[in-house]
DNA sequence: CGTACGCTTGACTCGTGTCAAAGCCAGTGG
DNA sequence: CCACTGGCTTTGACACGAGTCAAGCGTACG
């Protein structure tokens, strides 16, 4: 099904930069066809050469790659707004895979019409760019979160999943539901879930946090970001405001 | 000294796609500033909120980020040609810092004159935002490598400075001079020299390579990629071949 | 009501860090 | 020309974080 409904769209951009009127008209003419996808499904794979984007409308996705031993790595995890395979306007084949970790909502974009916006309009084709660039920050911040001990990784990625649901509106100010198993937090993490179960026990134990029922509160948002040495510079959040 | 001397850059895009005659007079208009540079030195460092871009002309950097317990973190090594902060254009406060590792010469280009070109030649941005999509893949890369053992790392990481610095013309078929120390080996995979070092001789023992006198080389591509479980897909390189 | 998936726990193994010391090499200065 | 110095590499002994294997438990859903 094929509908104009890209306001998830123009809230996000006009959170990044004032769009002028021109710009949300053709930013509402893009064609987006919405499809309702289940938990744990690709949307697209390593090696494909997409002719469309996607943004996320619903849900939780992650990216992800598997190692020759079989093993997946989470690459990053994505939220409502996000366009996890903006790059494929630009790179050719897709060297990671994504997926979806909740049911997610997921709208598609052809790139000849985002390529056709980004001709028109060079202030979208610059906040498009700057979205990839924050991707790239994200990834720079897991290189480093990846040589964390588990303990401070672990809590490290709490705070990071915590402040991007925040700045979408899914968390409040100490809790949100967090449809994520331990294993994918151990995939996230390049641990064993085992030591994920771990570790997290030793969170709650020190009274940082608490998991249960899908919905994780931060008890001491403090503690948690000393824990996880957790400086949010590297989000790039307009307001730099992380959760308090 | 203030100088025009951007041929570098137009290789480089070249490299990407064939670049009009308009496009290189463009190019070679651009007011490009030279600085040498020692080694083990600051070009840009976090938090700064940089007012030009640069781009390696000669020499080996690396970008780096100093975690809460003072480890140097290496995030990604940078061979002439690269652009290490072009992400500067579009996000204003830096999230991490580049040093060089050897002596460098470096080419200073300001963002208001990158802006001018890119507003002019949309072709030129799109190789500006493929290049700092191509960074981000390497990123993906160094999140997955920093999951596997310490050995089937260092492979991965030493296949692929081979194959970038073939990529611009400074390794031959089979080696290359390679001057970074074992303890910058060790903060770009995030283990120990002491550990470095073991895993060094481990490769030397098993054959697969030799390194002496600043000299890398390979003996065996094959069974060093198969220890690394390199896959050069992720490079996005333009031939797509790797060092055979 | 059963079955599957996710969570939890314990015992043992192994990769890697840490500490400490020694060797090596190149550049510097007497 | 050679001794000195500092940075880089190498080696050994020991400690600890994290993986693996295996089993049990809880709970959501068909």
């Amino acid at each position: 099904m094929t509908s104009h409904d890209s306001t998830f769209l123009v809230r996000k951009l006009d959170s990044i930069f004032s769009i002028s009127e021109g710009e949300e008209t053709a930013l509402r003419k893009l064609p987006v066809q919405v499809a309702e996808i289940r938990g744990r499904q690709d949307i697209v794979g390593a090696g494909e050469r997409p002719s469309r984007c996607f943004f996320i409308k619903d849900g939780i996705a992650c990216s992800y790659k598997i190692t020759g031993t079989g093993d997946r790595e989470i690459l990053n995890f994505h939220v409502p707004g996000d366009m996890p395979d903006l790059q494929s306007l630009h790179l050719d084949v897709l060297d990671f895979s994504i997926c979806t970790i909740t049911p997610c909502v997921i709208g598609f974009i052809q790139h000849d019409a985002l390529n056709r916006l980004c001709e028109r309009h060079p202030r979208i084709t610059s906040a498009f760019w700057r979205e990839t660039l924050i991707d790239a920050s994200v990834f720079r911040g897991w290189i480093v979160n990846a040589r964390r001990e588990a303990y401070s990784a672990m809590a490290h990625l709490l705070c990071e999943l915590v402040v991007r649901l925040r700045a979408v509106g899914l968390a409040d100010a100490s809790s949100c539901e967090l449809r994520i198993t331990q294993s994918e937090l151990s995939d996230a993490l390049g641990i064993s879930t085992v030591h994920a179960n771990r570790v997290l026990q030793e969170l709650r134990a020190a009274g940082l946090i608490a998991l249960k029922e899908r919905t994780l509160s931060v008890l001491d948002w403090k503690g948690l970001t000393s824990a996880g040495d957790f400086d949010p510079t590297y989000l790039h959040l307009r307001d730099g405001s992380p959760a308090r």
